[in-house]
DNA sequence: TAGTTGTCTAGTGAGTTGCTCAAGATTTCG
DNA sequence: CGAAATCTTGAGCAACTCACTAGACAACTA
């Protein structure tokens, strides 16, 4: 029950790139340095921010990452379920990625009991996560 | 951010056995063909079970599993925590299993940002889970 | 004491995590 | 233009975890 080393340099990795927004670019190496991440495996994780839209790129000699949409509109629950996939406990459970369990004898059934209470541990997550913002983090900082 | 196999399982299993509460016991492979479970799969998890007291078992011919508390008395948080492990979703906001964070930036300062937001995830959880108890489970059914 | 059950320890195949490496594309600067 | 700096892509890999299996052993009961 726990968020991947992935989500987990990808939040790092967006609170430094929310100091400079607005401002200069960074590079992989900069993030890497500052926050402990190996360079090639937060390239990876920038990557794929990039292609979930969060992040802009430039190439070359005064290349580097920024971000794209503004801190206030960077949920935590959306930053880990781009690295780490759907929040909920157990899929059958979820709203982004719902599926019908397979050996459950309940699933047949009008309700399994599993569901209810894993239904509100999901609510509950997505809830905080998806109310947490990057502004919101940056100035607790 | 999923719960295993092992505890969807061992959740599952107590179900059986709150049924047959007070009454006779439950042999594994009883329990193994109600539920779907591969039977020597199930034996680790109601051996773990047992070991954190909350089943007794007999062997011989007449033999079985049978709850050791009240339905009322086990909540969903123990046997997951028990199963799975502590519930926290980083283990730096862990109560039951606290590290410090090796690599993070944050550990030496005074407050991480991420802290905050996965200590709140943290007790969102366990605040559900642990007054779940399988007694309101079963009646649910 | 024979057969049925739980107990324990070890092992295993598939998949995931966390990370590395190498070759290529694009940009800037001299 | 050409070289250097940067991002891009894709492959690969060791260690670990998950879900499950196997087999020897201990205890209970008829």
């Amino acid at each position: 029950m726990k968020f991947s080393k992935k989500s987990e340099y990808g939040l790092r990795a967006l609170l430094e790139l929310c100091e400079t927004y607005g401002g200069r670019v960074l590079q992989r190496h900069e993030i890497a340095e500052r926050q402990n991440i190996p360079v090639e495996f937060l390239e990876q994780i920038l990557l794929a921010l990039k292609r979930a839209g969060l992040l802009a790129s430039r190439r070359g000699v005064r290349g580097g990452y920024s971000l794209i949409k503004s801190p206030e509109d960077i949920t935590l629950g959306q930053v880990i379920r781009i690295l780490d996939g759907p929040l909920a406990p157990i899929s059958c459970v979820s709203k982004t990625a719902y599926q019908k369990c397979a050996d459950c004898p309940y699933a047949a059934k009008p309700s399994c009991p599993l569901q209810q209470a894993m239904g509100e541990v999901r609510d509950a997550i997505a809830n905080i996560l998806d109310h947490y913002t990057l502004s919101r983090f940056a100035h607790s900082k």
